[in-house]
RNA sequence: CGGGGUGUGGCGCAGCUUGGUAGCGCGCAGCGUUCGGGACGCUGAGGUCGUCCGUUCAAAUCGGAUCACCCCGACCA
């Protein structure tokens, strides 16, 4: 990818309605672009970022035997009737709006009630279960307040999982297998460290639900943490009885701001009763459908490690989920150009993403836009160093470049020799 | 939704108190000199001051309304 190809422009000056760490670097770099408050579009490089991390869910859901759909952004009024959350003084976020004929439809800020009622058309018997299906939807929600850069939109790209069990049992042993693969993707981009399994309300249906929380000082939840425990209580439901059924110590506890990158629920048969989704089992009986539900927020995931990893040249993109592996720059007259365009060709060639600097501007401002769009690695090749067939590569929090052969650059990125 | 703040070329800002039809930096275009940490000089394009109403001979500047944006709080499957 040249940069003389690519859409959009790093700026120095930052628009001052931003004032979260995310939305002010994002911008900076070119990486989204807001079209108002809490709606931010994607440009090239954020999308690549998305993507990437799309992928790694996309694996770690598949791994589970959970297989991707695309479900709808209009919903029937009908589908949320049946649960009474079509009632704007029980759901105060719905966008809604009227079909020309009046019919009055929902912008889906959730699926749940939907993919309900889609999967009662297909699963009618024990043998059609367990199943399970995620996808990656833009939802919308009507947020009074939108604020936090992309960490909380009014519109934003979120992994919604369903599973659906035959009993108890069957739901739990999913429920935990999924938890794990939420742990593997967080560990994936980078925030694994960070981010606890937190006890939060269940809403209508259970006690708890379990979040997954990622310590950072401007996350808008605030957490009790047993550091040691790995496991954490989310203030809306952080009391002594809730302590004392957790088996957590008071005083054992830290309080830190957090961001929710993650929330899974489990719904028992409730939701399955409530909205009248039954299988036959074995025996012929009607038995009510068990449900689990789990959410990413992709883009809010995607600001969190803005926000998490960053300096004062700007983003510091974890290798799994940056736009790009390496930021390509030569300095030096034709012959070296030629050089670099062979270097990229061969990266390229090899997979390897590769950001060239194919501008005509002097290198201090190629140095600042590699900083400040968080490329893991700078290749620089200047007619200096290259005379001895040396390249120099450096790490994005390193302070000095190291020289190396083509070979070994190569090696370095692809990992192969 | 309650409280606070801000709207002036693409971006960041000054001008507003003491009304007299806009200025700076960045960016953009051209020419030249530069070329390892966001260079420099010259030239040039680009706004009528969020919007509407009002006061006035005259409004970016005063008054009112309205819209948008930001922050704090409330809210947040």
């Amino acid at each position: 990818m040249r940069i003389s190809q690519i859409f959009s422009k790093t700026t120095k000056n930052v628009p001052t309605d931003e004032q979260a760490i995310n939305a002010r670097l994002l911008i900076r770099a070119g990486f989204i672009y807001k079209e108002m408050a809490g709606v931010y579009a994607y440009l090239p490089l954020g999308l690549r970022v998305i993507e990437n991390i799309k992928k790694i869910i996309r694996q770690e859901m598949n791994s589970l035997g959970a297989s991707e759909l695309l479900m709808t952004s209009l919903q029937p009024k009908e589908t949320w009737e049946i649960t009474g959350r079509w009632n704007d003084s029980v759901v105060d976020i719905w966008f809604k709006s009227k079909l020309k004929n009046g019919t009055e439809v929902g912008l889906g800020w959730s699926h749940e009630e939907p993919l309900m009622v889609m999967i009662s058309k297909y699963a009618k018997s024990y043998r059609d279960l367990p199943i399970s299906v995620y996808q990656f939807q833009t939802k919308l929600r009507n947020e009074v307040r939108a604020k936090s850069g992309i960490m909380r939109g009014r519109e934003f790209l979120m992994k919604d999982m369903y599973a659906f069990s035959r009993n108890q049992k069957e739901l739990d042993e999913f429920y935990e297998r999924s938890k794990q693969a939420y742990l593997r993707v967080y560990k994936r981009v980078g925030l694994g460290p960070y981010t606890y399994v937190t006890f939060a309300s269940g809403g209508a249906f259970t006690q708890f639900s379990q979040e997954f929380q990622t310590v950072t000082p401007n996350g808008e939840d605030v957490i009790y943490l047993d550091q040691a425990k790995r496991l954490a209580v989310n203030e809306e439901v952080y009391n002594d009885d809730v302590l004392n059924q957790l088996g957590l110590d008071k005083q054992a506890l830290q309080t830190v701001k957090a961001s929710e990158v993650g929330n899974i629920f489990n719904f028992g048969s409730l939701k399955g009763e409530q909205m009248g989704v039954y299988f036959t089992d074995e025996a012929g009986r009607q038995q009510p459908i068990f449900l689990s539900s789990y959410g990413i927020g992709v883009s809010r995931l995607m600001g969190v490690i803005a926000e998490h990893f960053n300096d004062k040249a700007g983003l510091i993109w974890p290798k799994e989920v940056a736009p790009a592996m390496a930021y390509l720059i030569a300095i030096g007259d034709r012959p070296v150009q030629n050089l670099t365009d062979e270097l990229y060709n061969l990266l390229t060639d090899y997979g390897v993403a590769v950001i060239y600097d194919d501008r005509d501007v002097r290198p201090g401002e190629k140095f600042a836009d590699a900083d400040l769009m968080g490329i893991p690695w700078r290749i620089v090749v200047n007619s200096k160093t290259i005379t001895n067939g040396q390249y120099e590569i450096k790490g994005r929090t390193e302070d000095l470049p190291e020289f190396v052969s083509k070979e070994a650059l190569v090696k370095r990125l692809t990992g192969v020799d």
